[in-house]
DNA sequence: TTCATTACTTGCAAAACGCAAGCTTTGATA
DNA sequence: TATCAAAGCTTGCGTTTTGCAAGTAATGAA
């Protein structure tokens, strides 16, 4: 046996989570809706360019493992917005601890707002 | 202008952070660190199983952005361990923070031992 | 002399990535 | 009415990265 979940490389905490989150691009589109962004264009817009093919495949990733909902917001046309589950809202403080080991240990990073260390998952997600 | 750093696809710290940790393997061979494990061997005997290629390719990439060193413990033949530099013994929280999250919301992962949590940054790095 | 250990490197096929272009639905504009 | 723009994707295709297997070099042990 070597996990429980086949999908999984092993069953450690730490490699259960990179084997849902762990790439270039997760995290940063999490960080896209901590920071209020909900749609496919917003997404877009952010600095980093993530390529178009690949946002998709990580909102449909995101979705079926239950991080983030896919929510219409109206129907004519159909448009939808991306919101953060409590499993999702509850990745913050990963993304809040790694923001302060870049501000610390990475020069060329700029610092982010300070507003961001003081949001709280609870007051991410939807219900 | 895009980056600070051109390697960066921006200067927002948490893709800082990204570009250098942002894979499936790196942040495993960092735990396997901080639970003492310092040599190429021990790397490949954790439950993950990596290639020893990718193995090789990404001790090399953490010790070039300072994360981890290079250090001979003998010289004939010559044998080298891998240990933490503060910049790497300062991902421990990231490492706490992001397995803490898996054992809340991933079921299929197995708990980290109680002390993986009692763990400091200030007890694992080189000097 | 052969075998085992450690720490890698190399080759190659498969998968993932990234860029550009295209497509669909709808509302706005001329 | 015809054209255009915006939003949210999909498709093609070349490049890069991954992952598996095998091979290599240095040394010590049997």
């Amino acid at each position: 046996m070597t996990a429980n979940d086949p999908n999984n490389r092993s069953d450690c905490p730490l490699s259960c989570a990179l084997d849902l989150i762990g790439d270039k691009w997760s995290l940063l589109v999490i960080r896209d809706i901590c920071l209020n962004k909900k749609r496919y264009v917003d997404f877009q817009s952010s600095p980093e360019k993530i390529p178009t093919n690949i946002l998709a495949s990580r909102l449909k990733r995101l979705e079926e493992t239950g991080i983030i909902v896919k929510k219409p917001y109206q129907t004519k046309p159909l448009r939808c917005e991306y919101l953060l589950t409590v499993k999702g809202a509850d990745l913050l403080p990963v993304l809040q601890t790694l923001a302060a080991w870049a501000e610390k240990h990475v020069p060329s990073c700029i610092p982010a707002p300070e507003f961001f260390f003081t949001l709280k998952p609870e007051n991410l997600f939807t219900r």
